[in-house]
Formats: structure tokens, sequence, C-alpha cells
DNA sequence: GTAATAGTGTCTTTAAGACACTATTAC
DNA sequence: GTAATAGTGTCTTAAAGACACTATTAC
């Protein structure tokens, strides 16, 4: 039986860049500069460069940086997608990567190519893009209720009331804030940085930082639904 | 800026098949046929036929048939490595999955270039089997904690005993016995096949099968230490 | 003072762990 | 009867949920 004689599929990497902007989990789309679907909204992607790229992760840095101009952002393997459908040119593999930023890690102003879109109402996608940002956002609501990965769309220092509020978008349920406080200060995850925050009106709230990058936990923060 | 025109990546799968034989954990290996590493222990693995398999599963499915003599497995993508130094031809990429199979699924007797390994006592393994094997037993550890994948590795119609010292070889830990049945009662994914197994000595236990292929859980069959 | 948000205390409910006990088979 | 394994009952402990309460700021 011959080997190494198959034709190869192609190979590519998407990104589901993630953030909350006015409460809302939103997705970074681009608009495509080239066929197939040239002119539709789409996943940011593209092909791994074996001469440039170390690794996969450094694809996908080098993607976002050329598309959203950022840098810094949580970045964790999705799933591979793969099929003769999938891709017009033919059979395919994309590995996927979910990346999570905070709202001030990107530009203020994208460029026109570029902007979010809300999880829950997006365009008609090209390719499976629709599927991978639905595996996104259900990886992260999973993964959300226990771990530290919510912080991940908040500044370096941040209140306690902001961090409740994150993981409630992210779980999609209201959670205590008696338990929701008792739960953290068990896990131990945060130190205060010493300051407080500069309240708009009433009591200003105390500002804490990560102790560690991610953290899983055993215990849930919420979201034991069904 | 051109496009298309990159050396593209070599794609292959990788099988982790996993199964439990004489209440330990063992692996699959596979004597490599070809360079690189011919001679060595491996995992199964080999090239997507782009003509002939519909999708990943199929190319493991494959794979598996053509080195182990097996179907009906459960088949789960694990995650993809890849990188320029892993397999000495170059950069590769390669698309694991994870397969579990009940004992009696093997044939009785491997040929002699393949044979199950326990996963705590592995030959050199070359790429990043190592790697892979240990994912996949993190996935497993961690997943068969809130899932009856376990039941994977039991026959179709099994007993309580047998289902709890299978939970308790997937999470490295004894498990008390009456918690175990409370919470399989609560979680109801069994059911009674209303026979009894033939003992060989002592009290016949009741038989039961799933009543769904794979449950995830929001609670916990044990493991969770730490 | 009031309005507004931050933060705490406590009671109830639920699930988990520990462990002793009873049941049914082979011999 | 005994040995062996299957299966149940109950008490204790530890989280989780609900919800009322107190604290600190701006005005």
């Amino acid at each position: 039986m011959a080997t190494k004689t198959f034709r190869q599929p192609v190979v590519t990497v998407d990104a589901v860049l993630l953030t909350i902007k006015e409460d809302i989990l939103k997705v970074l789309l681009h608009r495509r500069q080239q066929d197939p679907f040239a002119g539709r909204w789409a996943l940011p992607g593209g092909f791994v460069h074996p001469d440039e790229d170390r690794d996969l992760p450094q694809t996908v840095s080098r993607i976002l940086r050329d598309k959203a101009g950022l840098a810094g952002v949580y970045l964790e393997q999705l799933r591979t997608y793969a099929g003769p459908d999938r891709d017009p040119r033919g059979w395919s593999v994309s590995i996927a990567y979910l990346a999570l930023v905070p709202r001030d890690a990107l530009p203020e102003e994208l460029d026109e190519r570029t902007s979010l879109h809300p999880v829950s109402d997006l365009p008609d996608l090209p390719f499976d893009h629709g599927r991978q940002i639905a595996d996104a956002a259900a990886r992260l609501r999973g993964k959300g209720a226990y771990s530290s990965l919510p912080a991940a769309f908040l500044p370096e220092s941040f209140t306690l009331p902001m961090l409740q509020r994150t993981y409630e978008i992210v779980l999609g349920e209201a959670l205590d804030q008696s338990s929701f406080r008792r739960k953290i200060a068990d896990l131990g995850f945060l130190e205060e940085t010493g300051e407080k925050s500069k309240a708009a009106s009433a009591r200003p709230a105390r500002l804490y930082r990560l102790t560690e990058p991610v953290r899983i936990f055993n215990r849930s923060l919420g979201g034991n639904q069904a």
C-alpha cells in the first residue's frame, strides 16, 4: 500500500475573539478581502506560515495583530473543523482558537473592515463560522462556571461588583451576591490592590487583581442548571 | 500581499484508544511499519484520504479498523497538535481523537504489531504521542467525574459493582458505595434489564443498561480533589 | 438627612461523606 | 450454618441558596 502521495487538505486557523461590551457578549468579525466569500462578514483567519510561525497560537496572534491590531489576549485551542464541504475550495482543516480580551484592549475605533457583533445576533456567516462561534460560547459558559476565565474580560484591576456582573453575563443568569463573594473568598484567587474605584456616585468599591493567570476550580460559581 | 502560495503543513490524525483490562487503564499502541521511527511503538495514525473520508471521525475509524480490527467505538476529538518540531519531516498538524472501547470489543488476540500498554507504564514514544496520551487520560478523568463516559468501557449490560469499579479506575480513587448508588439513582441514566449476573459465587447483581449514549451531569460522581 | 451602591450575617435546604447494617446467593 | 458479594438506612458535615441587614460614599 502506497503512502505519502495523497492529496493533502488545506490547513487554516480561525479565531473566535470574544469580548464584553455594554454588558453584551460580542464576537469580532472581519469583512473578507478575498474569495471565497469576498465582502462577507467572517471570523478572522488565515493560513499557517511554516517559515514564520513556530506554533498555532503564534499563527493566531499574527492574524489578530494584522486584522484587529491587538496583543496580549487569552488564547486557547477550541477545536478543529474539517471536511470536504466546509470550504468551496475542497477538503479543508481549520483549527479554531478561542480568544478572550478586555473591552479596553481593542482599539477604540476598529477600522471599517472589522467590527464587534453580539453573539446572539449575528449575520449569515460563511464556512462553519456560525457553528464555531456557538461552540466557543458554549465552551466559555461551561468553563466559566468552573474557572476564573471570565476575569479575562476585565482590565488588570477590577471590583467585585464588576466581576460578578461579568460572571452573570458569561453564565447567563443572576447570581446571589452573598454566595458569590463567599465562594470568591474561599477560592482565594484575588488579592486587593489597596485602591478603591472612583465611583461615579455612591460607595466606591475595593479594587482587586488576579493572583494567577487562569485558575480552574472544583466548585462552581453558578450555572448549574438542568 | 500574496496568498495561497505558502508551503502547507502535513496533516495526519492520531487515535488514543483506551480500554480497561485487568482493572488497569491501557492504551493501544502499534509498531510503526514505515519511517520515520519504523519499528517503534506509537499511536495508530495516518493521513487523511480526501477522496475516501467524509470527515475526521471516518479517517480515524478507517485507521482503527485497518490497524486494530475494530468497529463501534466511542470517538471524541481530543485536540490538535502542531508545530515545526514534532515530526522530523517538518511542520505538521495532527488531529488527535480519543477512542474508548469495552475490553471485549477488541479481538481476543491482537496481531503482534499491536498491543495494549498500561497508561502508567509506557515505552518511549515518538512525536508527541506521550503528551497526547497524557492529555487523553486527563480528559477522561476530568470528564469521567461529570458524565456517564466511563460506561463506554463496559459491555452493553453491566452491574452496579462493575460500574463503580470502572469509575474508580477512571477517577483513580475509591468511591463510597452508598453515595455512588444514590447519585446513580438520582441521575437516572440507567435502566434495569431484568436479568441478573451469573455470579461466580455469592449474591448475583442486577444488570443494567444505559438509557442514552453519553450523558453529561452537573453533579460529580467523585474526583473532587484539590 | 436621602439615594445609591458596596459589603456582611444568618437561617434554611440540599447534597456529599462515613459507615453500619441487612439481603441473597454458593457451599 | 459460613463466606462472599449486593444492596440499604441513617447520622453527620459541608456547601449552596435565599434574603435581610449594615456600611460608606455623593449630594
